[in-house]
Order: C-alpha cells, then sequence, then structure tokens
DNA sequence: TTATAAACGAGACGGTACGTCCTGTCTTTTA
DNA sequence: TAAAAGACAGGACGTACCGTCTCGTTTATAA
C-alpha cells in the first residue's frame, strides 16, 4: 500500500503534550489548538487520528496514566491491598485524575467515547485487579462465588470518593483503613 | 436605592432550562448561548447572575439534584441504606448525574466553582447522611467513635462507581447489596 | 427593532483595510482574516456584513475606486475625452485595478457577486459616462441615434487594454490618442 | 541518466483536468487538489511540473484557448474583422474566458505569473492578430505607420468589454458592429 | 408624579477555538 | 529515479460561543 505512512512520534508528541497540558488545565478548558501546538504539529495532524478533543484525551489517558500493580508473592490479600492503595496514591501524584472524572462524565452522553475509554483504560485496570481477586481465591482468602464487580466497586469506590467530592487529598493511612475495611466485608461474607 | 428589581422568574427559567438541557447534553457541549435562549432570556440575564457557565449549573443542581431522604422511624440501619439506595436510584433517574461527575473534575482546577459545589450540592447532602449516623450511632447500631468521612465513602462510594465505569445501570437489588456489605463493615469494628 | 446596532465605524474600517491590503495584494491572496486583523475587529464582524472576501471586495471597490468625472461647461467631447482618460490614469494610481480584473472574472461564475457588483461599481460609472455622452448629443456632436453600449465600449475597452496584457503602464499621450481614435469612429458615423 | 522518465500523459492529464474544472469553477476556487485528482494524479506530479495553480492555469490556457485565426486569402480587411469576432466567440463558448481576466488581474502583483502569461498565451496571440494587421499593410489597406499596439487596443479591447462588464452575452451582430467601427477609426487616419 | 436607575430581550462587539480544506513539501512503496 | 499515494506543518476557511458592551424598553423605587 502506496503513501507515506503516518511517522509514530507524531502520535507520542500529541498525547505527551496532552496529558503535559492536563496537569494544569480542566478538560473542558483544554483546546486542541494547544495540543496541536505543544506538540509541534499541525491540527489536521491530531484529526487524522482522533476524531474529537474527548478521543485524543481518553487514549492519552489509556497511555499514560498509572496502571494498578499487584505483588504476585507473599500475601496475596495483602498484595490486592497495598496494590489499590498505591494506585490511587499514584492517581493523585499524576494530576490527571480529574481528567477521569470529567470524561466519565462526558462519556455517559458519547456512546463512542465510551467505548473507547472502557477499551482502552478502564477495562484493562479491572482486568488487572480481577486478576488480583482471583489469586485470592485460589488461596482461598476470598469466597469461591465471590461477586467480582461488586468487589471492585467496594473496594476502588471508596479511595477517591472523599477527595473528589471534599477536595482534600487523603493520605495513606486514611486509604489503608478504607481499603481494610471494605476488604473485611467482602472476604466475611459470600458475595 | 431605585432601579427595577430582578425578576425571581428568570433566575428559575435560567436553572430549569440548564437541567433541561443536561439531560441530553453533555457538561462540555453546553452553552451559556443555549441556556439564555431556551429560557427566554438575554445572555447579559445570565452573566449578572453566574460569573460562568459552571457557576450556573452548580446552582442547578443544587436546585434540582435530588436530595438523599431517611424516614425517621423504624429500623435506623434499614433507613439508611434503604434512603442511600433510593437515591442513587434518583440521581440516576434524574438523567444529570453524568454532570456530577464532569462538574467535580472541573471543580480540582477551579477553586471558585469547588467552593460553589460544596457548599451547595455537596454539603447539604453529606449533612442529611451524617444526620442520617448520628441516628443510629445514637441507637447504638453504629459505634460511637465512627469515622463519618470514612462511613460516608464506604456507603456512598460503591454505589455509582460500577455504573459511571461500566456504563450498565446497576438495580435496585445489586445496589442493596452493595450498601448492605458495606454497612457490615462499618458496623463491625471501630473506625 | 432591538439589540445592539451595528456601528458605522466598523464598516469603515473593513473596507479601508481592504482597499489598503489590495493596493499590495492580489485578490486570491487576499484573506479576510487579514482584513479584520488589519482592521482591529473580529472576523464575525466581518461575516455579519458580508457573505464572502468578493463581496467584501466589490463593496470596498464601490465605496473607493476612481469615479469618472465630466466638466459640464466648454467642449463636451473634449470633457468626455479628457474624464475618460483622467479616469482611466487614476485607476491606475489607486493601485486597484487589478482587482477590478479578477472580480470580473470571479463574478462570471458567482450570480450574487455580479448582481453586487454591477449595482454598486459598474452601473454608477456606466450612467456617469451616459450622462456625459447625451451631452453630447444634446450638443449635436455625436449622433442622436447612438448606440450607447457600443459608444462606451469602444471608447472604455481600449483604454487599460494594453496595460493589462502588456503589463506596462500607458502613458497620458498614449491614451488620449486612442480615446480621441475612437472618438473619431463613434462621431463620424450612426451607431 | 537512470530512471523512470515522465510520462506525457500526466501532462496532457493535468492541464485537461485544469481546463475542465475552470469551466465551472472560478480561478479563486480553483485547487491543484481538485486539478491532481480530477487528473488521477499525485500532486507531487503537479508541483514537480510547475510552481503554483496560477502556473498551471497559465499553462492549460496557452495550451487550450483559442488561437485567432486568419484566411490569408481574399480581402484582408474582412479576414482581420472575420477573425477577429470569431475569436472573441470562440472565446465564449469555450467557457474560460472569465479565468483570462481573473489571472490578468492576479498576473499584476506577480512577476512570474505575467512572464508566463505574456510569453505563452498573450504574445503568440497578439503575434497572429500582427501578422493579419501586416498583411493589411502590405495591401495598402491600412496606414504603413500604423501604431500597432494602439490598433490591437482599438480593434480588441472593445469586444468583450461590454461582456465582462455587464455579463449578457453580445452576439456576432454587434461585435461585427463594433469591430468594423473601430476599423474605420484606424483605417483612416495615421496613427 | 416625576426622575433615576437598574434589569430586561436583543444582538453587535473583539476574540478564541472549532473542525475542514488546501498549500507546498517530504517520505514511503511500486514500477 | 519518477510514479501514486498520502502524511506532514501550517494557514485560512466560515461557524459557534465566549464574556462584554450598547441599545431601546420596562419597572420599581426615591425625590
Amino acid at each position: 500500500m502506496p503513501g507515506r505512512p503516518r511517522q509514530d512520534t507524531v502520535d507520542e508528541a500529541i498525547l505527551s503534550a496532552t496529558i503535559e497540558l492536563l496537569r494544569s488545565t480542566s478538560f473542558a478548558q483544554l483546546s486542541v489548538e494547544q495540543i496541536a501546538k505543544k506538540a509541534g504539529v499541525g491540527k489536521p495532524a491530531v484529526y487524522r487520528r482522533w476524531p474529537s478533543k474527548s478521543a485524543v484525551v481518553a487514549d492519552a489517558l489509556a497511555r499514560f496514566a498509572p496502571m494498578p500493580q499487584f505483588k504476585p508473592r507473599g500475601d496475596p490479600a495483602d498484595s490486592v491491598r497495598r496494590g489499590l492503595v498505591d494506585f490511587a496514591l499514584a492517581m493523585l501524584d499524576s494530576g490527571i485524575a480529574h481528567v477521569v472524572y470529567s470524561l466519565l462524565g462526558e462519556a455517559l452522553t458519547d456512546s463512542d467515547l465510551a467505548q473507547t475509554l472502557r477499551t482502552r483504560y478502564v477495562t484493562p485496570r479491572q482486568e488487572v485487579v480481577e486478576a488480583a481477586l482471583q489469586r485470592c481465591i485460589d488461596a482461598g482468602v476470598l469466597p469461591p462465588d465471590l461477586n467480582r464487580a461488586s468487589a471492585q466497586s467496594l473496594l476502588v469506590g471508596p479511595l477517591l470518593h472523599g477527595w473528589i467530592v471534599m477536595g482534600s487529598r487523603p493520605d495513606k493511612a486514611h486509604m489503608t483503613h478504607l481499603v481494610k475495611t471494605a476488604w473485611a466485608a467482602i472476604a466475611a461474607r459470600t458475595n
């Protein structure tokens, strides 16, 4: 197939510029023009790759947002609890957690965006958590009939809830407390 | 002091138009011009009352978004659990829950908005939940040293978490399950 | 009629900027963005008044291009001949004669532009010439059954023909020669 | 020298496509991209051959625009007059006369274009007319000291003047009248 | 009762950004 | 090495909104 192929460096430059800008800008205030300028790229180079600002941002998150990590060795319950707390802290430190909320809000009235966001951002992270939970089940520290979706909501939902609604950054101790409490609940009963 | 006083009907028309539009539009796509047009009002009438689109939307949420309601009689624990589930369902039915996420995301880089949103939207709702939890403490079904912030995060955080990340509307049974599990956790131990 | 009225100063600024730019730019290279910037005006202020670049330029010509002038006293034939030569020289000196050709070319595939250009630019100038010719007929120096359209073509057509095709600026003597020769032809016979 | 040679068919395709498009498009609206697409050719193939849109169009005119033709036999004056009228009619019928005006307008602020246009379009046509006039001088029907430039302006200038400024297509009779009147003037006196 | 002054709907203002199209150049594969 | 194909940086297009500023009108005090 003839024609000049797209340069991967351009993709990279656009996504990097996007993440960089989002550290100091809200999603609504971010503009494609800023992105293109910061990336040293023409606007059409952006639109050739993504159909909208939302899509660029979704991809930038997929590419650069933190991924939960769980140590496969040692106490599996502890691995999950520590991994989730570290993930939440990494989100806070990344400076882009606010974008996730804006974008999830947008996605609820834009099914294309929702599709992208789930495939590229949400699902990969859920799968990592799922695998960690499975190790706990295999080790017998979680019940075999655990409802995975519920468990994820109960463990992850509370972590950034206080931060997003109150704006005060939670400390590690508080997060550890939250995840331990939730863990006790899901470990105690059949889900 | 002379001069024509502001008409309350204009405030009302603007906020109603805003909520109406938000049922079918994302926050980013909503414009003040649309709001003014739909409200049958000039743009200056909007800017005379609020400094920005965000501020209008924050006020519209404060005015029209569901408020948690708890029956003061009967089993206090059941009152809290039922009240929270009903609140979450009301948010889903209102068609504006997505705006809350977008707006909370915006608020993290806009302290004026954050201030408004907390004062007018978040805090009033937290206080209602707080009072309901206090009734449980008074009745002895929750420990007296309960950490209120943690408890709210653990109870509320999971409820819409699955919906926002997966886009599938949770049913009442699932929500009831979530809130019961979380409740068991906070009731069981000292927080 | 409600609403803030348009400012005449904005019209003026846009047309002046247009003429100014056209002295050193071809019609094809001129951009609405340049015009707006030079006029200290937003692009929408231009598009609120005219539907296209062509329309702005047509109006600018109508407003600022030279108008033929004929002395009503003295020898009427001499008045016409001198007036036409002076008009041609004024067009050359104005630095915008080239635009007339580009625009007439555009008008042939754009009937809206053609309409504007004729109403606002061509016809007013033809009428002035027509009146001067009529004075000659009244004075008996031109035949009463003169074909006006032919006469105008024969007198005006040759004047800038050499300039436009060869690019060399004709001098006054040459133009005087052309108009005198053409005059002899139309005065000699019934048209 | 090695390598693939240029295909003459490409030149041909580009110029044909240009002329074809110009029958229904103004010069300003024409784009190189359209030309390339219509010619089934890449843009670089165009830019390899011509430096700009203007240059392509100038060459297309040189290649496809009508050329004045004069019968060498019979009455030489009649030959010139008929030839000029037929030429003007051919220009009208070709559907590209409007381009000539736009392009001449552009040429006045673009000396490269002016150069090309004169060498390839204007001069060849003037030379043909010049030769026809010379035959008239040789035959004694025009004065030997005829100013050729003036004569061409007087004969050719009026022909399309009415059409371009009024937009109404002149008929053959009217053109014949114009050229005869002008002819009488230049034949009558020393130029 | 009459100023005065503010709010009203409307809409123009200087701007910014949109998403598209085109420019003229550069880079790839194919022939 | 020229071909087509098409990506590249850049710039202009014409539109939608931004938040501000007149307009002419309406409406309620305060003089």
